[in-house]
DNA sequence: CGGGTTTGACCGGCGC
DNA sequence: GCGCCGGTCAAACCCG
């Protein structure tokens, strides 16, 4: 049985000056995995040639710009499916597609949209760690792949266009193909995940025989993430948890405080039984967690709160 | 009841 | 023109 890893908390909220700093000037996109300040500091003195390199990073950060999250001007920066250890490719795709006219006004603008896409390659723990709101809509055997590829519209705001394709990689199987298409065309979403009817468990009773999910239900983002799994009939704990979702929460009310009822909506669901969950666990999933990822966050970061995640109980 | 996932059907693009 | 393939739709169903 494959143990999927805790889902990481991959998006952080980076309050030091000269981090923001540096990003600002170095021209990377906020998506790129944070260093940490040691890392950092080599990172932009022994790497000149990064900075000849400014204007391919402009013009990725151009693409890539649909998808970050619109920050409020007091907020600091958001770093978007960063990767914790794992290198982690963005490349831009131009499809040349000799799109003909479409029949219908709605398939045509579904076909324009395909025109630029943003392909990146991550781990399962960070499938859904995005800002966004996504809803599966689709689901397709590939031909030539042994897994099935998925597909997601953003829910975060009705009509908003965007696009996300998620398919397991051939070549390697931990890691996920993400394909976004289309843009945002809402600021910051209102809410993380639309939750009315999505806390339900994605593995009922009647249907659960086989594994032995995590009895933590979780929004909407967990379940597709435990979907991905259960389509690539990958049995394992659970990916995420309340106890993440929460620490998400709490971050986006730091970064937007036009959401706070909204938030606070969410965490009154959430945070009594994280509490209890952080009691139960937290002697163990500290050391877990300091031991995965202490080398891998600036301090600042790491100290918002490092005992944010929980495993499912296989 | 509203928002989610699942899944078979449908449609357009493309290669032969 | 035909068939394959990928992307999307929408009905059915699930869940709180």
């Amino acid at each position: 049985m494959e143990n999927w890893d805790l889902q990481a908390v991959v998006r952080g909220c980076n309050t030091t000056a000269n981090i923001d700093e540096a990003m600002e000037n170095s021209q990377i996109p906020y998506c790129f995995a944070p260093l940490s300040i040691e890392e950092e500091d080599d990172f932009f003195h022994a790497l000149p040639q990064l900075f000849e390199a400014t204007a391919a990073l402009d013009e990725l950060e151009e693409l890539y710009k649909p998808f970050y999250p619109v920050l409020q001007p007091s907020a600091p920066p958001i770093i978007l499916a960063s990767s914790m250890s794992v290198p982690q490719e963005a490349i831009t795709v131009e499809v040349p597609k000799k799109l003909k006219e479409s029949s219908t006004v709605r398939k045509k603008i579904s076909r324009k949209n395909q025109s630029k896409r943003v392909v990146k390659e991550v781990r399962a723990e960070e499938l859904f760690s995005d800002v966004w709101a996504w809803r599966k809509y689709g689901q397709k055997p590939i031909k030539g792949s042994p897994y099935p590829r998925s597909y997601y519209r953003c829910s975060s705001s009705k009509g908003c266009s965007a696009r996300k394709q998620v398919e397991r990689s051939c070549s390697n199987p931990e890691t996920f193909i993400i394909t976004y298409t289309a843009e945002h065309n809402h600021v910051h979403p209102t809410r993380r995940n639309s939750l009315a009817g999505s806390t339900r468990s994605k593995f009922p009773s009647s249907k659960n025989k086989d594994n032995c999910k995590s009895s933590l239900n979780s929004p909407a983002t967990t379940n597709l993430a435990a979907s991905i799994e259960e389509d690539h009939d990958v049995q394992s704990a659970s990916t995420s948890t309340v106890k993440e979702e929460a620490q998400l929460l709490l971050e986006e009310d730091e970064i937007s405080h036009e959401n706070v009822m909204l938030d606070v909506m969410l965490s009154d669901e959430i945070i009594p039984s994280l509490e209890d969950l952080d009691r139960e666990l937290e002697p163990v999933m500290d050391g877990w967690f300091l031991d995965q990822f202490s080398d891998n966050f600036p301090s600042p970061w790491f100290n918002i709160g490092h005992s944010n995640t929980v495993t499912g109980a296989c």
